[in-house]
DNA sequence: TTGTAGGCGTTATCAG
DNA sequence: CTGATAACGCCTACAA
């Protein structure tokens, strides 16, 4: 609880001197340097992070805005996870700290009141909603120049910041990739057409398709809602098409798994089943039976590339301790677009193998 | 952008009448505070929290703490975020924000910088390590008199606020659900001895025997990571001892699952299968095939609670807006008491019944 | 290279 | 009931 006037004190400076050596600024001779150094640290002086941030009138806090999960586990808690995680590992690197926040059932967050209250520097939404008032909430921190990122979600039309996957090229993959070993007939289970993210989908399994001389067969296209239980129900369809379906992808692992829980319920037997991929490479994928192909996305590395992005967007509207680290990780990456994707990249396991199925 | 001197000039009172209105303190004539109100809202007045904090000197943070979680997912991501949104519900209802900060690779964190800094002024510790650095600073933590609360783990021989489940009654009803159908030969693979939860686990199971008249059979005692892995491993000594094993209890679901495989993969057919039990109900129990028999575990209710502990028994350190909602949730509990035990529960599904396996 | 002093936006104390 | 006015602890020109 030393306050910064005593060790000014003890080193025979004044608390000018003190702050400076502390943040580092400015010239100072060595000799003074170490004496403060020397008393704050037999003091145990520990500057005010509060007070800083007053004076500064900056939070250094990175705002991430997780969405409302309803018990009902419609996504699988590990990708949210793995997102945080990342921006978790880049807001240390750069000296910010992580404030979150979770979305609330009915009502749009007031993003810009955080900025006002001065809660938050800069901020990551995970979840934002697909509806007026979310676009409106975003529309108008956009207007009024806070630093944000939206990750996961594409608002066409607008130019925010955004990260995002590969979704397109994920999905071109897994159908390739069932196409390659001879599938014909591939149903295609995507997630409700408001995401960007299914839109992005839909394209990249139709590439697939075309790119093998064929087509989208329209009755082959369900829509679940992400969740396990569409999964399930999707499989009552596709169990009755059973004799002309030979493959299924999924948007997503749990929805996959949905339909393989399905297809078992009615009986299906395993040497029965069409061949599976699904989509995320979450911790589920290989907990399934047999071990679900997926597609990889880099779920951590996007959240490290989101508090990138908004360093060194922002010019010292954020500051980062080390700047210059900033785009380390990702050399490849093209950072003026205001919208960054993130290659995915397609995991084989036994479920989408003719051979080696358990 | 408007600062408080302009609403308090639009509404011809004085700066502190503004903040005695906006603040809800000391008497105000109510014409005075509909005018205040007014300007307020007229000028969009946004009080900054920074400023406020540093007048009070309270950041308004609550920190979490969470555990660093290598590539190889020991846990369960499910577990952490429930607890995280139990937490984060709370918290919004107790006007605190979340601070979230990661455990990194080898370093303890220095948990009363984080309130010497002011950045926080309670803390929740979700992913304690067991050594004795890290005790040290709890310890120190405890001794400087900063409000915190440990989850899902105990140290024995402290007395720190703890949040824990109840794992001895969670083993003991998964034992007493086998031994009720008639298994005698369980397997028990646990975590780590070094976790007061695998510990509980252990001691629960030994009851369970006790009541149905048996002991433990040291030789069917395993031990796992918790990691799936783990599992697969602990299933090569299962299965050359299956015809005298006839029931499997694992202290997770992810090693459940992993035995299951582990069997799979030898060939084991699941209508030979011992019965399964797991442990969390995580939502990897319901992907299980079979699914996955599990102690369900309220992590949710346990972030809940961990947040009105703190604030129920830090008298003033963390101002809550609304203290007196503190213990709504959990009538039955005891708060007096430092360490309190949320109950668990068995959630029975098709891997511990004869009948019902797919 | 270092000291001085003003300012950051609230809260809180003390008169009135 | 309301208005001044000191803190709060640190940062940062500006001076020296």
């Amino acid at each position: 609880m030393a306050s910064r006037r005593e060790v000014a004190e003890l080193a025979g400076v004044s608390e000018a001197t003190v702050s400076r050596v502390l943040n580092g600024v400015g010239p100072i001779r060595e000799e003074t340097r170490r004496k403060v150094l020397e008393a704050s640290e037999r003091l145990g002086y520990v500057p005010s992070a509060l007070a800083r941030s007053f004076a500064r009138s900056k939070s250094g806090n990175l705002g991430v805005v997780l969405p409302y999960v309803p018990k009902a586990h419609l996504f699988s808690a590990y990708f949210f996870s793995e997102m945080l995680s990342g921006i978790g590992s880049k807001a240390r690197d750069n000296g910010l700290d992580l404030l979150v926040m979770f979305q609330t059932a009915g009502e749009t967050m007031n993003y810009t009141d955080l900025f006002r209250r001065q809660k938050i520097d800069a901020c990551i939404i995970l979840g934002a909603r697909h509806d007026q008032d979310e676009l409106a909430a975003i529309q108008q921190l956009d207007r009024e120049g806070h630093p944000f990122c939206i990750m996961n979600q594409h608002f066409a039309g607008e130019s925010f910041t955004e990260v995002d996957a590969d979704h397109v090229e994920g999905s071109r993959l897994a159908i390739r990739h069932l196409t390659d070993q001879g599938y014909r007939n591939i149903a295609f289970l995507n997630g409700p057409d408001i995401y960007s993210n299914s839109q992005d989908r839909l394209e990249g399994v139709r590439m697939g398709l075309h790119e093998a001389g064929m087509e989208l067969e329209p009755s082959l296209l369900f829509e679940g809602n992400y969740s396990r239980r569409s999964g399930i129900d999707a499989a009552s369809s596709i169990a009755e098409r059973l004799h002309e379906i030979d493959a299924v992808f999924a948007a997503n692992d749990r929805m996959a798994i949905g339909v393989m829980h399905g297809l078992r319920e009615r009986g299906v037997r395993i040497e029965d089943f069409p061949a599976f991929v699904g989509y995320d490479d979450s911790d589920a994928a290989e907990m399934a039976v047999p071990a679900l192909s997926s597609v990889r996305v880099p779920f951590f590395e996007m959240g490290e590339l989101a508090v990138s992005k908004l360093i060194q967007g922002s010019h010292g509207a954020v500051d980062a301790k080390t700047a210059a680290s900033a785009t380390d990780y990702h050399p490849n990456v093209i950072f003026d677009s205001p919208r960054t994707l993130l290659p995915t990249e397609l995991i084989v396991r036994a479920s989408s193998q003719r051979q080696g199925r358990i």
